[in-house]
This record gives structure tokens, C-alpha cells and sequence, in this order.
RNA sequence: GCCCCUGUAGCUCAAUAGGACAGAGCAGCGGCCUUCUAAGCCGUAGGUUGGGGGUUCGAGUCCCUCCAGGGGCGCCA
């Protein structure tokens, strides 16, 4: 990468001229202005602290430097107050389109990941009720960011974590149990609390017809029953709408199965013989304040029963001491964001670095309708399902809109928008740029055009502005895989396509590709093909399909 | 009361770990289809970055304070 290139040969003059400046921070960026060049540096504003120099002393003498030094650029300007700025030379990004059509599908690829394990969990909603669009939100996030990882060289596997025991179970066997009882005629008394949806009615149906004896059994054994058959159902829902997302997970991983498999006494008995743990009220508390939490935390309430973060510890104990992640990433609703410090500290306990955990939250999605907000965060508010939005909106549009935000900003999601195929959805302006590339294609064929050996290709004929400005564009792709790794921000991805769209739709309407002059137009042809490999790799990213023809 | 997020053009959002004159899209307004897809393009307009202090060569970005909106402060998950 071009960048890389500029900061060694920044670091190797400077070294030559002052020998070694510790403490060197200093910034390669790329311009918003034309006129400030194709890169700029801080370096001499950085360094006057160091030298007894003015900044624009030091930037003159470090330019006058690398002109002798390389080629690598056409011009090298000096600024006040001591910027330093550079224009490629445009052979550079020649070669870098050579390198987008030897590598294809493989162009952004990086390798910064090295390889490390990353766990991805995300949505990991419980198994009480049918997704939501909030949930979609997440599922987009995680599987999108998963990808981008998995792009950069990490080896990543993608999980949802399964709250299939507690409280929250109990009740939800009891709402089916007593439906149930209500489809068979009897009278019943529904609690506030309980699951009132739709769904727990189609349950408890299923459940009479596959144990026609289920009420006249022990009580405690059919709730038993119809709890186990909701998590079924429910689950089995909930993984039907995810693939039809296009989110596929490697593990489903069970809370329960950390109990089973004596995991969370093991966690416990650690955290009891490190000290960590004390009896209050008759319950077990663990000591989290020792770790930066606000309070200590129950880990087995005065019932016998265990929390919910009980089970959390085991199974982030699980992520890191015995399955060896070296980095984990939760994405959680912001509602959760008073969990984190609690976690965190049971993982200090544990002597884990806590920056291996990366909990991204991410902000609530209101709904939209009829130009009113509707907020789908409380219980009581409105829920648009995701399988209802996957259906009115499509998996494209409600992809890409889920994917246009950072984490940090709340969504507002309008349905009614998002359903329109005009100018104000963004997704299809990408896809189009996609479509209508692959429609030259098809017309180049036409005129005998089939396959091209692009090595023999001369792409020095690409000497328009639009051409050029493009070609960078190129370049930029891996740069902005990179930073939507660094920050964990797929919608990096989606501002990126956008712009490179947008770029190409404005060349594609002032030039033909297409010419009377059969070397331009292969070398025009190359450029296209380029854009359509990124184009292609960029929504492969976001789990967006690009497509042949709109 | 304490903690987190947000506040940028009429609307929805960017601004690459402090960089140069704060940028896009949409909605406005005015233009462009006998030639590779008009789901497109060109032009035009739009701002005291919520207010006030501070840090420095330089602040939308960092610190303090105030205002507004959202979320969280369980032996729920």
C-alpha cells in the first residue's frame, strides 16, 4: 500500500538527516482538498517540538530529500504552516489496476488479522419471541463486520449465544402452558409479565397436538414440556429468518451447556479460591468493585438459583481460557452498555487482558411510519418483525440502510422509504453502477469483444481526469478495509461504495467506454472490469448481492 | 443523583485516532434520453458544527461547564 510506502520513506529521511527521534507520532492522510495532493503529511509540524527549526524549514529540506530519493511521485508541494504534500504518479496506480485484475475476487485482501482467532457474537436474542428489527440491526452488523474481518486475515467464527435457561424460560413455558389451556376451553388468568404474543398461542397448538395428554399431566412436567417445545420452535424461527438474512452462524452455543458441563462451578471454584466471592442476604456475591465495577454482583441468588451473568462469566472464561480467542467481539444493544464494566471485571479476575473483549454497542432503531417515530426498544413499543421487514423491504435495501450508520447513531428506519426502488435508496445506486458495467460487457461481446488478456493491455491510454481520479479511488479500497477493521465499522464499506459509484456513474455518462479506437477501448474495458471487481467485493462485504441486471 | 450515546445544511448522515476553505445524499429550483441501462448525469442554492469557556501552530474532533434528546443504573435477561 502506497501509504506504507510514504511513511518508511519518511521515517528512513528523517533518521538520515537527525539520526533517531523517539516518540515520532505523526500522520499520513489523505486530503479532502484536490489541491492539497493525492497525500499529505503533518511530519514537520510534528517535529518542530523536537528540532530547533521552524516547520516549513524542516518540510523544505525533507521534500527537496525525496525528490532525489524516488519516483514514486509526480510533484511534491511544500505548505505553510509546513505541510508536506504528494502526488502520485500515475504509473503507480497503472500497476495498481493491473493488480485489481490479476487478483479479482482477492483485491482488498489483507493480512493484518495474521491469522488471530476472533469470536464474533451477536443477536444472541433470547429464544422468547420471533426477531425484531432491532435484532436485524445487529445481525447485519456482526455478520457484515464478521466478513470484513474474515477479509483481513483473521480467522473468525461467528456465534450466537443461546439464553436457554432462567427466569425468562420458566415464564415463557408457563405463558404456553396456560394458552394451551385456554385453546382447550378453560378459564385462565394471564399474568402482566408474561409473553402475550401471537406466537405463544401457535405453540401451545403444536403442543396439544403432539402430547394430546398435556393437561391432564402433572403440572410441573407439562410446563416442562411446552418450555422445551418453545425453545424449540422459537429457535428453529429465529435461525429460518437469520439465513433468510443472509446471516449464518458456526456455532449456536447453549447456556445451558455450560451447566451441564459443570462449567460454571468450575468458574466459580476459581473465583472462590482466588477470594473473590462472599455470602450477603443469604446470596453469593462476587467481588467486581476489586475490578473497576460500580457494585458487587449476585452470582447465586438467595433461591439457590444462578443470574444470568452467572452463566456470562463461564462462558466468556470459555472464550478465552479454553477455546483461546485472542480477541472476542460482542455486539450489543446499547440498553446494555451498564454490563460491560461487570464483565470486564470478571474477566480481570481471571487475570484476561480486557481489551481482548470488544463490546460494540450499538444504538436503538426507531421505526418510521407515516413520518412518526415509534421506538422498538421498549417492551411495550411497536415490533415490526424482521421477517414481516424481510418481506415488504427485501434483504438488499434493509442490509444496506442497517449498514449506512455507525454503531454510535441511532437508525431511523422508514419502511415506507426504504420499499421505494427511487433515487432516495441509496442501495440501488451501487448495484446499479454494478449493472450497468456488466451490461457493457454484454454489449462488448456483441461486437465480438470476449475474453481480454489484460498483460497485453496498454493502460496508458487512460488519461482523462475521471480516469485518474478513479484509478486512485481503486487504491483507496484496501485503506478503507483497514480502517473499517481498526474501528470495527462496516458502514465505512458502505460510505466508500457510494463514492465510488457516484464516481463511476459520472464517467461512464461523460466518456464511452465503447470506442471506434480498439486499444482505448480495452483499456477502458480494464478499468471498468476493475471497478466492477470492488464494487462486487465491496457488497460481498455488507451481504449485499450485486447484480447483473436491474 | 450517577454512567453511556447523540446534537453538524430544510431532512438523513460523513468528516480517515487534532489538520488546511466543514462534505455527501435526499428534498428545492433549472437543464440533459435517435449512440454502452435516465434506478443515471450536469448546474444552482443551502452552515456561528446546541450555548459558553479552555488547551495549541491548528478544535466538529480533546478538557471544563451549561442546555436538549435517547438509553442504562435488579438476587431480570
Amino acid at each position: 500500500m502506497i501509504r506504507k510506502k510514504i511513511k518508511e520513506l519518511i521515517e528512513e529521511t528523517i533518521k538520515e538527516f537527525w539520526g533517531e527521534i523517539i516518540e515520532l507520532v505523526f500522520e499520513i492522510e489523505r486530503p479532502k482538498k484536490e489541491v492539497y495532493g493525492d497525500y499529505a503529511t503533518n511530519v514537520a509540524l510534528v517535529l518542530k517540538n523536537k528540532l530547533n527549526l521552524t516547520p516549513m524549514e524542516i518540510a523544505e529540506k525533507l521534500a527537496e530529500k525525496f525528490r532525489e530519493k524516488t519516483d514514486l511521485f509526480s510533484k511534491i508541494d511544500v505548505v505553510f504552516p509546513g505541510f508536506i504534500n504528494f502526488w502520485i504518479s500515475p504509473k503507480y496506480y497503472i500497476e495498481n489496476l493491473k493488480k485489481i485484475l490479476n487478483l479479482k475476487e482477492k483485491y482488498g485482501t489483507l493480512d493484518i488479522g495474521k491469522g488471530k482467532k476472533i469470536l464474533v457474537e451477536f443477536v444472541s436474542a433470547n429464544p422468547t419471541g420471533p426477531l425484531h428489527i432491532g435484532h436485524g440491526r445487529g445481525a447485519a452488523y456482526g455478520d457484515s463486520l464478521a466478513r470484513i474481518l474474515n477479509f483481513a486475515g483473521y480467522q473468525v467464527t461467528k456465534e450466537y449465544y443461546i439464553n436457554d435457561k432462567g427466569t425468562q424460560m420458566d415464564i415463557l413455558g408457563e405463558s404456553v402452558y396456560l394458552r394451551a389451556k385456554e385453546l382447550s376451553g378453560e378459564k385462565i388468568n394471564f399474568p402482566e409479565n408474561y409473553y402475550k404474543g401471537k406466537y405463544i398461542y401457535e405453540i401451545a397448538k403444536e403442543a396439544l397436538k403432539l402430547y394430546p395428554n398435556l393437561l391432564s399431566m402433572e403440572e410441573k412436567k407439562a410446563i416442562e414440556i411446552c418450555r422445551e417445545l418453545a425453545i424449540k420452535l422459537i429457535l428453529e424461527d429465529i435461525k429460518k429468518d437469520l439465513e433468510k438474512f443472509r446471516v449464518f452462524y458456526d456455532n449456536w452455543y447453549s447456556e445451558r451447556s455450560l451447566y451441564e458441563g459443570g462449567k460454571v462451578e468450575k468458574v466459580l471454584s476459581i473465583l472462590k479460591g482466588k477470594g473473590l466471592l462472599y455470602e450477603k442476604d443469604g446470596a453469593l456475591w462476587f467481588k467486581s468493585t476489586l475490578f473497576g465495577d460500580e457494585k458487587d454482583r449476585v452470582v447465586i441468588r438467595s433461591n439457590g438459583e444462578t443470574t444470568y451473568f452467572t452463566g456470562d462469566i463461564a462462558y466468556h472464561y470459555e472464550k478465552f481460557m479454553e477455546r483461546k480467542f485472542d480477541i472476542a467481539i460482542n455486539i450489543w444493544g446499547a440498553d446494555h452498555h451498564g454490563y460491560v464494566n461487570r464483565l470486564k471485571a470478571a474477566l480481570k479476575a481471571f487475570e484476561i487482558e480486557e481489551e481482548k473483549l470488544k463490546v460494540i454497542l450499538i444504538q436503538m432503531v426507531n421505526l418510521i411510519e407515516g413520518g412518526e417515530k415509534k421506538s422498538m426498544s421498549t417492551r411495550e413499543g411497536e415490533f415490526l418483525e424482521l421477517k414481516e421487514l424481510l418481506k415488504e423491504v427485501g434483504v438488499d435495501a434493509t442490509r444496506f440502510i442497517f449498514l449506512s450508520r455507525s454503531a454510535d447513531s441511532p437508525l431511523d428506519f422508514d419502511v415506507e422509504l426504504a420499499k421505494t426502488q427511487s433515487q432516495e435508496n441509496p442501495v440501488y445506486y451501487v448495484q446499479y453502477a454494478h449493472a450497468r458495467i456488466c451490461s457493457i460487457f454484454e454489449k462488448a461481446k456483441e461486437s465480438g469483444i470476449n475474453e481480454i488478456f489484460w498483460d497485453n493491455i496498454d493502460f496508458g491510454k487512460l488519461k482523462e481526469k475521471e480516469e485518474l481520479e478513479l484509478l486512485k479511488k481503486f487504491e483507496e479500497f484496501q485503506e478503507v478495509i483497514e480502517s473499517a477493521v481498526e474501528s470495527l465499522a462496516p458502514y465505512k464499506i458502505t460510505y466508500y461504495l457510494l463514492e465510488l459509484a457516484k464516481q463511476f456513474h459520472e464517467y461512464y455518462s461523460k466518456y464511452r467506454i465503447l470506442t471506434e479506437d480498439l486499444s482505448l477501448t480495452y483499456a477502458r474495458l480494464g478499468l471498468c472490469s476493475a471497478c466492477k471487481i470492488i464494487l462486487k467485493n465491496g457488497l460481498e462485504l455488507l451481504g449485499v448481492s450485486a447484480l447483473k441486471k436491474m
